[in-house]
DNA sequence: CTGCATTTTTGCACTCTCTGCAGTGATCCA
DNA sequence: TGGATCACTGCAGAGAGTGCAAAAATGCAG
């Protein structure tokens, strides 16, 4: 480790390059054929490095596809951890989600091929799943400090936590799924005022 | 397929003797060893039946300890269509979810070691949260219909049965957590009850 | 540029997972 | 009782994933 600046040698410049092509090639090759109609070999032949590389970057197949981003998770709980100490849970929860929403606004295609893959492989889903359920871990103990709860005991901190992932989760499959759709934001904030309203029953027109 | 009602042969319970056995030696061991330490031939061994057999009985070794409950998932279903039409979505699911609690009452224990199990291995939570994911996916439907919304178009649905769902989680997770629980059910009911009102930040005393 | 240290990539051998196939024996039913 | 069915079994084989040591590429100091 040299340094915390980003100090991008040719190294590891390479690295990241090769690692991308793995992965590139990896969801262009699953989108096609399906994930169990690919073989690691396949992948790495088409980032035209060997087998064993390939595992050198990823500790299995389906991390190539939907690798959690550890890094995003800590930004996520430190964000949280920032906001105004007046604000309660709920309200923190809704503003750092919203961020969050705010920055994936760019990226929608690309989160819209993943969801394809990932929707079309089962055991995908359960690897992008179990990532969710690590954002819900990390929010649970901030929830439980700004509420003076004890997530051991209350019921509160978890079911909090656990609902504003829900609220994030349902906002980014409507906003990959509908044509035209709003801003990412507007729906989460949607969700949130939903939820806030104890989720009544649309009355129809 | 022979007839719906519960006809069973000793063929039939023999088989369910080694799925059974097969699914016992596999939770003892992974609780014991650790997930990664245990092969399907100790599991094979320890159930006394040849490896091919486990196959037959299970497409993975994880599916050994957290099999997705098909029928369970079906009977959740059917049980929320027959909920009387003039219930709301979400006093339809409390009340069948509550239901499905108080049917599990009596499995606390087992509930915990299988908890334990999941919880000391990532790729079982990964599978767990596939299994939670069927169940929301199960629900939407009927939510939307007792909604008149669109699941396609409209936020309330996807985002209900998923709240849904987190409430009875996050019930089960505390029940199984702390000594001297209350009844699963009443846990339910608190949790039904903190999102009715907007999960509002309990006040110290 | 040169030599040395570090790091990435690679090939190889090996274990384990999972599948298809063919055969055997127990169970079921007429 | 005899034929059909079904669970179980062994085997051969492909694919996933790991440890190890060697080779290649890169970074760096002199």
């Amino acid at each position: 480790m040299k340094n915390v600046i980003e100090t991008v040698g040719r190294r590891e410049r390479k690295k990241l390059e090769t690692r991308f092509a793995l992965r590139r090639a990896a969801l262009r090759l699953v989108a096609e054929n399906g994930l169990d109609r690919v073989t690691v070999a396949d992948i790495a032949d088409a980032a035209d490095v060997s087998v064993r590389t390939f595992f050198n970057h990823f500790p299995c197949k389906e991390d190539a596809l939907v690798g959690a981003d550890l890094h995003r998770l800590q930004k996520l709980r430190a964000a949280l951890t920032e906001q105004p100490s007046d604000r309660g849970p709920i309200a923190a929860l809704r503003a750092v989600i919203i961020e969050l929403a705010a920055k994936l606004s760019d990226y929608r295609e690309d989160l819209i091929a993943e969801m394809r893959v990932v929707q079309a492989n089962p055991a995908l889903r359960a690897r992008e799943m179990s990532e969710f359920a690590q954002y819900e871990r990390e929010l649970v103990a901030e929830v439980a400090r700004r509420s003076g709860t004890d997530p051991a005991r209350d019921l509160y901190p978890l079911l909090t936590a656990r609902v504003a992932v829900s609220a994030f989760r349902a906002a980014l499959t409507l906003w990959c799924t509908i044509e035209n759709p709003p801003e990412l934001s507007n729906l989460v904030g949607e969700a949130f005022d939903l939820l806030a309203q104890g989720l009544p029953p649309p009355r129809s027109a």
